[in-house]
DNA sequence: TCCAATTAGTGGCATATGCCATTTTTGCCG
DNA sequence: CGGCAAAAATGGCATATGCCACTAATTGGA
């Protein structure tokens, strides 16, 4: 491996990306310890609230998370009686999230300890920057990316 | 929840950043498929490929994650032959990690499908604006980020 | 109306990450 | 020199995420 090349792969967007999520991650995990919520879990009692009676699929869809990945994230949701679903009316293959009381209680709580985290980082970065960046990031989430599959007579 | 708060959430820089995260981590993940490696493993071999047989504790470092996560990341990876560890010549404690012969071609191998994806990536955001963006991740991976810990008289 | 294709979730398996408690070595200091 | 704090990893436990195979419920025709 050449000296180019190891300059160039440190330019991975991926790993960078990653990086900066596994730092930022901790940061906030640890602002909201306090309520005993990580910030995944956070984030998806919020896009549970914020949505009316979700699907499970319209969560993942607004989280760009997996189905199968959110069922798994939200069941220690709803082992510790912050969040239940029920059965849509009219299609029962569809199944809908809400919180419950208790879910509602502990999100005002996390969104005390949150909102700290949230000024703080702000703070630091500046809070034009940081609407940059998270523009930026949702830009990149919405990238139509594809791989060429099999390249069609590249 | 008000509707100002609604909008204030939808800007959690965490789950932003996360959301890019899985978005543009399926992307490499897809792309380096081929070579049966996750973008982190790639991340992970290249790290230690351009590290002079590190430590544990330094490839850690490097890549701002928990050194007992490195050590569950690396597992596969051993376990694979990709990799491997010896004692430090001078101080038992510390553990080196290498790539073997297979690994050095496994990550020739990836390196052919990343550079695929980054340049997809890069068509689509522009090499300029892929440069910031690391760049402001960098900066964000760097921040000295504590919370005030007891609020010492808030 | 009945079956094939589609849609929505579930369960199992594997990796990714972290925290905490514990173990092994070092290093330092009295 | 002997013991104790610090440093470096490991192991166990828990959550985060994905993929794949499979099941259940719908929808569209033929």
């Amino acid at each position: 491996m050449t000296e180019a090349q190891k300059a160039g792969f440190s330019r991975c967007n991926n790993a960078t990306l990653r990086r900066a999520a596994r730092r930022l991650g901790r940061f906030y995990d640890d602002a909201l310890a306090p309520a005993g919520l990580k910030g995944t879990q956070f984030g998806l009692l919020f896009q549970i609230q914020v949505g009316s009676e979700p699907a499970m699929g319209a969560i993942a869809e607004a989280l760009i998370m997996d189905l199968s990945a959110l069922g798994h994230t939200l069941k220690p949701l709803i082992r510790d009686g912050y969040v239940e679903t029920f059965a849509d009316k009219d299609d029962r293959r569809i199944k809908r999230v809400r919180l419950t009381l208790q879910g509602r209680a502990k999100l005002d709580e996390a969104i005390k300890l949150w909102s700290a985290a949230q000024r703080q980082f702000e703070d630091m970065v500046g809070a034009e920057q940081a609407a940059k960046l998270r523009a930026t990031l949702d830009a990149v989430a919405d990238l139509d990316l594809e791989m060429p599959a099999a390249a069609p007579s590249l």
